[in-house]
RNA sequence: GUGGCUAUAGUUUAAUGGCAGAACACCGCUCUGUGGCAGCGGUCGCGAGGGUUCGAUUCCCUCUAGCCACCCCA
């Protein structure tokens, strides 16, 4: 941990002697405003009704599917993500927000959910609970990767997980509800799903994948060589085009999964044609966590739109030997993680959802400091009646009140001034005609209600 | 992390080696207890640092940030 560096204040010599407090921070002129830092953003009140309606969708469609919220923390120990996502995977190793405490606690911002789900799972011990244990969370992740439009350094996510059964009925759903969440939203997606079987069957194929490429091993490009030792698997999704060749005669997946990976994969496929959610067998989907198992799926923004930068949109898959990584006893599991900041984006670009609003019917408006008083007293009258009522109270001129008014599309405007406040009476203006009517103080809520209707 | 492109007001942008302009937005006035329309006025800017030059927003270098591709994925 840095720690921020003393702020030194040499006062000016021919100056007279003045107490300068060391600590107080001293603004200069000319000096640079604090910028956002690299990868992170702010969600603007602008862009509200975008997350809230994606956010009201995740709570639907979590509910519909039985799936209850939970929170983890957003700093976990290193070493979950180490074992749970990997230690050879981009990103744990170079992708981790990771510090140590003064205390010595090795430390990261969580790159992902489903390892502290998982460890939540153990530590709650949920395995006592009916099976499967179905939770949803909502919230931010940190990777530091390079910045590029849809990829922040920061990033909302919205993850389900299934813990407790393996049938692939169970993997199915996830893919359905993942499919129809950003469906119900408006936004067209593709799947794309494979398997990776078990973790013997993915070791034996892996061996029979990396002696192939070795034996191609002058063909290959450097960047591959490295993946030829690090991460076989992504040979697959090498775009070298060199590569295309190697590629086709390389050994498939399907070949080497065992028999109970195969019949689950295609149980899975038979769910997905009965509901009618399509997909694209894709070999190259194999995932960036070391964690997966059996079927991997991943999310992508529908062809007319993949001129918008990064289209996938989430991805996951069955996890059957994390529980056992982080030390639970043998536990199947399956989830998926979407990406809500790309969400959100495409909902903007598309205009899926009305933009932000902050239109009331009824304004409030008062002039002089006793119709201050009385309007801030009449407007607690209205929101407890349930009447939505706009102000600038901070505003003195009865005229800047008035343009807020408008501007805010409300249909009736109340007004007190000194005047009324003294004959205990309001004024209730009729924006659009501009007709006025003078009516008892006391009795001015029922009349706004009567006028609205209610 | 690697390579490339870009950086002018809150936003969208124009021009220029010699005073940086517009539109929208914001604030105010015309209208001192009343909004819309109109007219007038105002605030706010060359991302940061260095170099070349009589003079740099403009040319060069470094940094920072954004974007694009790669790497990956959300």
């Amino acid at each position: 941990m840095k720690k921020p560096e003393p702020k030194k204040v040499t006062p000016p010599s021919s100056a007279k002697p003045v107490s300068v407090d060391p600590t107080v921070f001293v603004p200069k002129k000319g000096m640079q405003p604090i910028q956002l830092v690299r990868g992170m953003r702010d969600l603007l009140p602008s862009d509200a009704p975008y997350w809230k309606a994606t956010r009201d969708e995740a709570d639907t469609i979590a509910a519909a599917y039985g799936y209850e919220w939970m929170e983890t923390p957003v700093v976990e120990e290193t070493a979950l993500f180490v074992r749970g996502v990997g230690k050879i995977t981009d990103i744990v190793e170079k992708e981790l927000y990771s510090w140590q405490t003064p205390g010595g606690e090795h430390l990261s911002l969580r790159p992902e959910g489903t390892a502290s789900v998982v460890r939540s799972y153990i530590q709650h011990g949920m395995f006592n609970q009916p099976q499967p244990v179905k939770v949803c969370y909502y919230g931010p992740m940190f990777r530091h990767d390079r910045p590029q439009a849809g990829r922040f350094r920061q990033f909302y996510t919205f993850g389900c997980e299934c813990i407790g059964d393996g049938d692939a009925v169970i993997d199915a759903q996830l893919i359905i509800m993942a499919y129809n969440f950003v469906k119900e939203l408006g936004i067209e997606s593709t799947i794309k799903i494979n398997s990776l079987g078990t973790s013997e069957s993915r070791a034996n194929y892996k061996n029979a994948l990396v002696s192939y490429f070795r034996s191609k091993r002058n063909k290959l490009s450097e960047e591959d060589k490295k993946r030829l030792l690090k991460n076989p698997l992504r040979l697959l999704d090498s775009k070298d085009p060199g590569m295309q060749e190697l590629k086709a005669e390389a050994p498939q997946m399907v070949d080497w999964l065992d028999e109970e990976s195969k019949a689950h994969f295609t149980r899975v496929l038979e769910y997905l044609d009965e509901v009618g959610v399509p997909y694209q067998l894709d070999p190259f989907i194999v995932r960036g966590l070391d964690y997966y198992s059996k079927t991997v799926f991943e999310l992508y923004a529908a062809s007319d739109d993949q001129e918008l930068a990064q289209s996938a949109l989430g991805g996951g898959g069955r996890y059957d030997g994390l529980m056992e990584i982080l030390g639970g006893r043998p536990t199947p599991g399956a989830g998926f993680g979407l990406g809500l900041d790309r969400i959100v984006s495409r909902l903007k670009e598309k205009n899926l959802v009305a933009p932000p609003s902050n239109q009331v019917d009824v304004f409030l408006a008062q002039l002089g400091e006793m119709g201050r008083k009385k309007a801030l007293a009449l407007f607690e009258e209205f929101r407890q009646a349930g009447v939505p009522v706009g102000e600038v109270f901070a505003k003195a001129s009865i005229k800047a009140q008035m343009e807020v008014a408008n501007k805010r599309g409300a249909k009736w405007a109340v007004i007190i001034g000194q005047k009324e406040v003294l004959d205990g009476t309001a004024v209730i203006r009729d924006m659009d005609s501009g007709n006025q009517e003078i009516v008892d103080a006391k009795k001015v809520v029922a009349e706004i209600k009567k006028k609205l209707g209610q």
